[in-house]
Order: C-alpha cells, then structure tokens, then sequence
DNA sequence: AGATTTTTTGAAAACTTGATCGAAACAACC
DNA sequence: GGTTGTTTCGATCAAGTTTTCAAAAAATCT
C-alpha cells in the first residue's frame, strides 16, 4: 500500500483530502502544520507528499527545498496545492523540485488521478530487472549473477538487455540485429550467435542446459520468461 | 539532446512550441497530424511526447492508447495539450496513460518547466557531497581530498559535481556535454575524454585503478555508488 | 539410419574505443 | 595589451571488442 503525507492548513479541505485517498486504497499521513513536515516525511519515509505553499507557520516552498536536501528524502515525489496561480509561482514551484502543481480550486477526482499517475510512473520506468540470481541493472549498465559483479561488453549488454525487458517473447536473428545493433547494420546473423554463446558462457552455470536464454531452433532466441521476476527500482 | 514529438493541428501554437522547445535546447520532431503519429514516434523513439487531443484527422486519445500499447513506445512520458478543460475529460486523459495534462490556453514556460520535470533526474540538492575522502562544497565551489584543498578549474568542478550527485548512473558524452557544457555547445565529445582525465590526474590516488570515476566503455562515465555516502546539508 | 539443416564453438583478423599528450585557441585578469 | 591559466582539438598508442570464418555438434526430416 502506498503511503502519502500530506502537509495542508485548511481543516475542511485537509478532511476532504484524507477522506478520499483513503478511500481510493492510500495511507494517510497529514499535519496541519508546516513546522515539523520534514521530520515527519523522516519519520514516515511516504512514496508521495502532498504539500500546501501557503502555510500558516512556514512556506512550502521551503519545505519542499529541505526534502530535496535531505538525501533520504529526495526522490519522493511532491505534488504543490496551492491558490497561487501566477506563472512565476508555477513556475518557481515546478523548478524547486516539485514533480506537479496543482491550483486551487481543483477538483478531487483530477488530483487522485495525478497521484496515480506518480505511481504509475515509478512502476513502468523499472530501471533494474531480475530473473532469479540475475540482476541487471539499466542505469548503472551493471548485470550481477548471484551478487557478483560480471564484466559485459557494451554489445553483450544491449542484447541481454533487450531479451530481458521482453521475456518469454523469440526474436529471430534478424529481428535482434535490428534492435541491438541498429538498422544501418552490415552485419551477418552468426554474430548474433556468437554474442549469445558469449553471454551464455558468462550468465549460465551450465553452459549445455541454459537456464535464462533459450534457443528456439528455425525461429531464434527468446529469455526465460518462467525464471523472470521484474522488481520496482530502489532508487 | 533530449528529443521531443510534438503532434498539434494549430500552426501557430505549433510553431510558438517548436520555437521555444528549440530555444531550450530541445531536440523537436514534429507533425500536424495525428496520422502518422505512432509511426513518426516509432522511427524517432523520442524522450517525450506532446499530443494535443483535438486533431482534424484523428483523436489524440486513441494516439495514447496507441503508443501504450506498443512495447517499444511504453515508458516514454507523454503530456495532452487540450481546449478540454472539464472533470471528466482531464481524468480520462491521465487515466489513459498520460503523465501530464495542461489545458490551453497555457503558460509557454509553465509548459516548459513541466517539460523539464520529466527530464529531470531525482537528484540530491545536498550542499556537502562526501564520497569516502573526497569532499565536494556546492556553494562553496570546493573540493577537498584528504581535508586537502584541490584546485579544480570551472568546468572540472561542474563535472564532478554532476556526476557525484547522480551517483551510479551512466552517462554518454553526449548527456555530459549537454549538462556540463550546456546545449549550445560546439565541442567534440572528446574533450568530456580530457576532462575525465584531468579530473582523475586531481582526485585518483592511482590513476590507472580509478575508485571515483567509472569508464563504462561503449556508454560512458559514472561516478562509483560504492565510494558514496552522503551528509545532511549543514544549512 | 543417413542426409540435411541449424546451432554451437574456437580462433584469428579487423576494427573501435578510451587514455594520454602536446600544442593551439581562447578567455580572464591585471 | 600582455600574462596567465583554461579549454579544445588532433594524433598516437594500447587494450579490448567485434566480426568473420570454418569446423564440430546437435536437432530434424525422410
């Protein structure tokens, strides 16, 4: 379940608000006060802040800069509600780290539907697969078998990670060329082959019975779609 | 370069987009139909999408359902730009799959800065970067090795500072002349080689094992996550 | 079982890439 | 307007990567 703060002065909009993201499946954390929003977020570590500017006590906008200052903090997405509705302050709100900015008045549905698309968001931008004792890891351009660190070539990378974010899915040699080597390729389909042994060699334990990357005799090569398991990105 | 489609019927909201989009830099592909709209974003494989809902030929909506269904398509932001203003119509938009939705008449630069949003990495404002015994101050544009004092010029201290603050993650020489250099650049992506080296010659105890900076061959650079912690900012 | 096709494999040649250096262009500062 | 330090470029070298070829092995078909 996803955990939002929610940091708003106005009672009745701020019993408005919890009323419907709890009813849409959220957890709920608020304060009516913009004093201690940063320890609490600390303390909560939520994967969404809703945040007032005008605050009786504080101003959100410094709020917001002391969560992207916090580095376990940063990251967390921060959506603005606010009556200020002048280009310079949505502008000014969207530059400090905000991830969107909503003015009011706005209609409840539109905001439960902008939450959403925050955790959406998270969940389609995964940035590190796993299928079993493999990781491979898109930003940092990593692959790890059994937590140990392997040494791909940069062309070994993109082919595994392409087999990878389509598993269970047989690609013939041609369709591969295209895909990781680019379509101004001049290039035979045995090199594919020979990348695929080569992966083979580095990712499976035993090379005559491979685990994660299937040949499909006439069609091609496809990735293990039984041993895939995709998790949601740490950072 | 960041790359942008941008799909609107209005040749002069098309042309006012096109030309401040490239103003900041933006690499802009776009079509005043919605017809060949997949396609076009098939064969330029943009980092986002700008789709205005209400076209002569065909309807924006559909476009979206579209790209969200096409594997190599899925994950790229898009943002509606509509006359459609009401409840309904701005809930069905996000809930199809869009990541944002600005309704015209609009601020160019709020649109501009939404833009950005999608760009922008979650990053650490953290004023002090402390990676094991290299120090970087942010505000005080200083590096310390060893409590050592390094005298590191303008743009060495800009690409340390990039990279340390997105730690882990792999950047071309591409991305680095566009945020090191900025995107009115003239300059060969060898030069971001000269100062890798450089930087390495100041912070690397021995430069030929690198425990800082990571050439990742065939992508790029990374600062190493594993060296990294950092310190609440002291402001 | 034998013939045929397809895949796997090893090894060597051709090619890229990244590190490094020196010198030229440039800018900033007195 | 000269001096200093910074930035950029092109060339070179070494290391690593990519590709091809051809032979061996395995699967499929008749």
């Amino acid at each position: 379940m996803k955990k939002i703060v929610l940091i708003e002065d106005d009672a009745d909009l701020f019993s408005l608000l919890k009323y419907n993201l709890e009813k849409e499946g959220f957890a709920l954390v608020g304060s009516q006060t913009g004093k201690g929003a940063i320890d609490l977020c600390r303390r909560e570590k939520p994967d969404l802040i809703l945040l007032d500017i005008m605050l009786p006590d504080s101003d959100g906008l410094d709020i917001c800069k002391g969560i992207r200052n916090h580095p376990e903090l940063v990251g967390i997405p921060i959506i603005f509600l606010t009556a200020r509705a002048s280009e310079t302050d949505r502008i000014l709100g969207l530059e400090l780290g905000a991830n969107d900015y909503i003015v009011k008045p706005f209609f409840v549905r539109e905001l439960i539907a902008r939450v959403k698309v925050h955790f959406r968001g998270q969940q389609s931008g995964a940035k590190l697969l796993k299928a079993g004792e493999l990781e491979l890891d898109r930003t940092a351009c990593r692959v790890k078998l059994q937590n140990e660190d392997l040494q791909l070539t940069a062309t070994e990378f993109r082919l595994l990670e392409f087999l990878m974010t389509r598993p269970g899915v047989v690609f013939s040699r041609e369709q591969l060329l295209d895909a990781v080597w680019g379509h101004d390729r001049a290039v035979t389909d045995r090199t594919v082959d020979v990348y695929i042994l080569r992966l083979r060699q580095k990712i499976e334990a035993d090379a005559t019975a491979p685990i994660f990357i299937r040949s499909v005799r006439g069609f091609g090569y496809s990735f293990n779609e039984s041993v895939f398991t995709t998790m949601a990105a740490t950072a």
